[in-house]
DNA sequence: CTGTTAGCGCTTTCAC
DNA sequence: GTGAAAGCGCTAACAG
């Protein structure tokens, strides 16, 4: 079945079956609904690979990850395939899996002539990609940039200095003192924001942030037990730790209740994403919420601007968290 | 870049281009690597939507899947991406959203012209949707298909029955003599399939299945609680509880612990599915793994087959489940 | 309001 | 070995 087909049955010629079909141009009402019976009595449907050829727009989008699995990233993608569907687009799922040296360009994995635009969720291109990219008029967007990037690239992320902030006042209030920061790698951008939260809490609260506090760790749940080993064994222990992630609260907790500390009576954890695992732990798990999903969603509200003015408009939006508070916290116990 | 600007800057024609990115015909050496050189040098990359016009195969396969987040489904679909990227091919992703209702054709939705497959997770179309598929000559295969389909649709599922059986053996071989079953919704044949491996092994042992024993639930934690509220205030409560998957399991645990019952030593229970939050719980929750990745990539490597031989092999594949043993089971403590 | 027509970028015979 | 040329199914001017 092919718009020509169609047109034949119809008897009128294939441009007002476009018309028709993407409702564009006037078409009479009689002849409109004459081709729509033949389209229904058929089962037409456009080709959206010449659609895409002859109109340029395919009605797809890239969406880069780095996997599928962890529920972070599958909330941000449903988020995004979410709001793409609204727009009648159809996300095309690029998951990256740490190939990036594959000999591949970026354009190709985007599907270069496929793909009307693209969504890079926590990319690991260098800046210098990414500005590639943008030359070949590329229409993108970044979720949760990595590190610092071109300017002109539309990026939305969660507000990771505030979010921060929010845990460690939260921890202040309850009388907390000597605050340990398990950290995820400090190449990454939110990790840096956060670490800016944390010593900006502090300070507010005329503490100076002491180095032995803060250690630096993969984001999984064995770089939060080693992390939380080293805390324990130190001289003086902290009453409450402050992790980066939940998998980095999982593993403390893991260790924290191996060691016979009873949380949050004599440790309190917060963590960081809310993911679902949070309420399950038990404790369950104070923790900071990022909205991915709306993350998601924002992003394409960007993309889609941009991919219909076809001009980039430098746009940074910070999405405000939320601060959850479950059993992991509570007042330090007398020591 | 289009094809006819590097055959002009390689000084030859469009369709040695064409040969040489598709290593498809003799070109000479000399030609393929003056044609490689001016691709490398300006980027070249073929436009997936000419190239699917032209000819017929795109290089996309449609996804369709109820819901991205959970993490059942979004581990089959990393393992269907997984293997796709093996083939270089690409995913298209189409979130049902228990949308089905809305007046948009499947084949529409499967992106007609821009597919050149589909891979149906959980599929909400009733068979006679499905042999309206096969009828326009789309290729596609089911995994874990709601209800019985056309026998002639290649279709990849865990072996739910035999699955099933294994966790009742655990409690059998336990001592456990009254064990509960709480079911998921009876119309999913995953669900009669795991009632029949639940009969199955209580026969085998001797036992009649008890009516009073098997609740019938939603797939999710509330369901769970309600139908262990239920077992429990039986005159003769069950001593294991045999869940249709993890989130009835955790359920059924809350319930347990908040009417102080210890697991395993009052109540021992087995979820089904061993998601991650099987481990998260304590005590952890022993489960039937079901090979969901694998589940993934087996229904690529039929619908691989099916692309390219264009004709229908009914295969129907059921995967192992493996019992995973953690401490939520252990023998049956006395009255 | 509707039809004609020229491509979109690529693959693929069929010649040479 | 390589090139010429005919589409693939659709959209978008441009006529009428």
């Amino acid at each position: 079945m092919t718009i020509r087909d169609v047109a034949a049955l119809a008897g009128v010629s294939t441009a007002t079956i476009s018309r028709v079909v993407n409702r564009s141009g006037y078409v009479s009402p009689k002849t409109r609904s004459a081709v729509e019976a033949v389209i229904r009595q058929h089962g037409y449907t456009a080709s959206r690979s010449a659609r895409g050829l002859s109109s340029g727009r395919t009605g797809l989008i890239a969406v880069t990850v780095p996997r599928i699995h962890p529920s972070y990233f599958s909330v941000i993608v449903a988020g995004v395939a979410d709001a793409l569907y609204e727009h009648d687009m159809r996300i095309v799922l690029c998951p990256t899996l740490h190939e990036h040296d594959r000999e591949v360009s970026l354009l190709a994995r985007l599907v270069h002539g496929t793909t009307d635009g693209g969504v890079l969720i926590l990319p690991e291109e260098s800046p210098s990609e990414l500005r590639d990219l943008m030359t070949h008029g590329f229409s993108f967007v970044v979720i949760d940039p990595r590190t610092r990037i071109d300017a002109r690239v539309p990026t939305v992320s969660a507000a990771n200095a505030a979010g921060a902030t929010q845990a460690m006042e939260h921890l202040l209030a309850l009388g907390h003192r000597r605050i340990a920061a398990i950290t995820g790698p400090s190449a990454l951008m939110a990790n840096k924001e956060r670490t800016r939260g944390y010593n900006a809490a502090l300070a507010a609260a005329g503490l100076t942030p002491d180095p032995e506090l803060t250690f630096e760790s993969e984001f999984d749940v064995q770089g939060g037990a080693i992390a939380a080993s080293a805390l324990f064994d130190l001289a003086e222990r902290p009453t409450a730790i402050f992790a980066f992630n939940d998998q980095l609260a999982i593993g403390a907790m893991r260790v924290a209740l191996a060691r016979n500390l009873r949380v949050p009576e004599d440790l309190s954890i917060v963590g960081f994403d809310d993911t679902s695992e949070s309420e399950l732990l038990r404790p369950a798990l104070t923790s900071v919420r990022q909205p991915l999903a709306e993350m998601g969603r924002m992003g394409v509200s960007l993309l889609m601007r941009l991919v219909e003015n076809r001009r980039l408009e430098a746009v940074h939006i910070e999405l405000a968290t939320e601060l959850v508070i479950r059993g992991s916290t509570g007042p330090p116990g007398p020591r």
